[in-house]
DNA sequence: CGACGCATTGATTGGATTCAACTAAGGTGG
DNA sequence: CCACCTTAGTTGAATCCAATCAATGCGTCG
């Protein structure tokens, strides 16, 4: 079961056939722990591996000369967190542990000989990076151009949605592990000003968020309030989705 | 002469054979004028063919429902619009002409043919797509962290170098034809307080901006009000760049 | 010339930061 | 088992950066 958020994530685009899967799976065998607050790769770092979060959550992050910190990304199970650094040398920003991960360690050579040879798993790869930019793209929307109250509900209904996709989600409720400094640091906000934002989502009654468990209590109006239009994560084409039709160890 | 910038960019990564260079200028006859303020991709879109910016500045950008524009990337001559939709389904942003545009035209599968034929400039273009995604996370921390000032001297340092790596400036100067409005628009400010912006950045004496040039004065006093760190445009493997090794027509 | 787009400047307002104090929860060790 | 410490969250008051509202200047083009 270690890797269902991996295989589940790339299902979600082009239904793998059993043989990319089972030949995904025999490459990345290897996992590391990273506990909490260590960066998983820094800044600088030109890794030899290809890492995946199978268990956790994780943040691209840049460093300020003034040393405050932007987050430019979060990193759920099933997450890549250095697909191409290959062909662009050194990191150009680091990844840090949010919460203590695990992280599969795949060797870019074995990837790349995979990715040539099974088609639709090197589709799903593609397709994972390019939606990870589009969801780059609405950050920049989120915090160019949207209020500190509808940028924190758009950020809860994004994490909400990619948890639901790799199945962490039951009853619109799951493991929220961000502190407030962090979820400040992703919406260019201050940590005093994110703590009064919450509250007032509370207050609306459209979320409920305590001990690292958020709820969210009215998916439409949040939404609503966001502005949040789910078709930037190209979700949509996604096939029936059965059950994954290898049998995970 | 037409297609220089895009020859030149692609050349910035590896550098390409003439055989490459010349089977690249063979797909890439069709060409499009398209005015200013006027879409060259609309949101929702969906191309069959991928555009190239030969001439011209463009603008992606996101609408909110509230009516204001987020500018999420600008274009300059060599700049690829969509190199990678047929994946993604439909435009999830539009791209607008700042200026009027001559845009060329490739036919999807022609493309897809010559990545799989020549390693080159499958790579360069595998790069191209990468920079981009780090110049959008650099957007995230301009737009979430820097101040106004900051902010606007920033994105100035990036379109003074970008076009600088396509050969469009000469003296630190260029054709700079972005409005207030356009600036504000992608600095998630308003065009009023642009304004005052760049005229403290004049009144330091770091830029002069008339008519549609820009001259940066003081290109290290610049970067540095800015906290600008060039590595995140990956340049630095450059090989020597000499003269493209073709006859470009 | 008049109209329109763009730039400029002033006055006022307001959302978010800053600084600071305090509470709550959890973990550790004497 | 409670005293102590640390980390995260909460609240208030003062300040400030940027938005808003509004008016004016200026150049270009039909």
């Amino acid at each position: 079961m270690l890797y269902r958020s991996v295989i589940t994530k790339l299902e979600t685009v082009a239904s793998l056939r059993p043989t990319d899967v089972a030949e995904f799976l025999t490459i990345a065998k290897n996992v590391r722990q990273v506990p909490a607050k260590l960066d998983i790769i820094s800044e600088g770092n030109r890794p030899e591996h290809v890492h995946v979060i199978v268990d956790g959550w994780a943040a691209r992050y840049k460093m300020l000369p003034n040393g405050s910190r932007q987050i430019v990304a979060f990193l759920i199970p099933g997450d890549f967190c250095d697909l191409h650094v290959g062909l662009l040398g050194k990191m150009d920003h680091g990844i840090v542990a949010v919460t203590r991960c695990r992280v599969a360690l795949i060797v870019s050579n074995e990837l790349d000989r995979l990715m040539a040879n099974y088609n639709g798993l090197a589709r799903a790869l593609r397709w994972a990076t390019l939606v990870d930019e589009s969801i780059l793209r609405s950050w920049v929307v989120n915090i160019g151009r949207r209020t500190a109250y509808q940028r924190v509900a758009h950020l809860l209904c994004e994490l909400h949605l990619r948890m639901t996709t790799v199945g962490l989600v039951s009853a619109d409720r799951f493991d929220f592990p961000l502190t407030q400094d962090v979820l400040a640091d992703a919406t260019g906000m201050t940590a005093v000003h994110t703590n009064r934002t919450l509250k007032k989502l509370r207050q609306e009654e459209l979320i409920e968020l305590h001990s690292g468990k958020l709820t969210v209590l009215d998916v439409v109006r949040l939404r609503e309030v966001a502005g949040f239009d789910p078709s930037y994560l190209h979700l949509e084409q996604r096939s029936a989705l059965p059950e994954p039709t290898v049998t995970v160890r």
